[in-house]
DNA sequence: CAATGAGATCGATGAATGTCAATATGAATG
DNA sequence: CATTCATATTGACATTCATCGATCTCATTG
């Protein structure tokens, strides 16, 4: 004889909608680029887009699509100076994005 | 007069290769599905893939689906018992994915 | 050993995503 | 105000992904 199956849980805890918004954060963090791109910024305080292409090894247009989804994902923050857009770790996230850098 | 461009960046920091292994961990969390998965095996300890089904609103091979991703990952591992594979986060990331879930 | 049942795999499909070239926008320059 | 240049947006394309129904696998049951 084998034991009983286990009693079906209840359907709480992470409600669908929060879940929606976690997943949309880690999804922000899904790519290898844009991990990398938060990399830059840790170690350099302050980088504009112009200088990112060459260290990440993408056009323009595909960074710009990467500092896009980071700042709408509230991990990243652009100041616009003159004519250069300098790109930062959101400070209130900072310490946050650095450890999870740090270790998966 | 306007102010200078930065400087470019060296492209250190996080490397490609540690890049692409991070990205596939959050991957696996950027699905709201896994993460209610994740949240459910947290408050119950253990719980059969048959009883997933109902709560997370999904197909069987759905949800095959999303153990196998999580499990991949290393966030959960599933012991079978006669007919039902229970599952449960992996102990060592217990407390990673607790605080994970905790807050975005 | 045939029947049952839990879970894995396969195949198909529609949606989302990463990428780039081309173009648009908008600030600085002369 | 025409030009230049940094960045954003658009359109196209290939790839990945979430999902489900159907089928396969394999342990338990009778």
């Amino acid at each position: 004889m084998e034991q009983p199956c286990c009693v079906t849980p209840v359907a709480e805890g992470l409600l669908p909608a929060a879940a929606d918004e976690l997943a949309g954060c880690f999804g922000a963090l899904s790519d290898p680029i844009r991990l990398r791109l938060l990399s830059l910024l840790i170690s350099e305080s302050e980088v504009c887009s112009c200088n990112l292409e060459a260290p990440l090894e993408r056009s323009q247009s595909t960074i710009s699509h990467h500092t896009k989804v980071l700042a709408e994902a509230g991990l990243i923050e652009g100041v616009r100076r003159g004519r250069w857009i300098w790109w930062r770790v959101t400070p209130a996230r900072l310490e946050w994005v650095r450890q999870l850098l740090a270790l998966g």
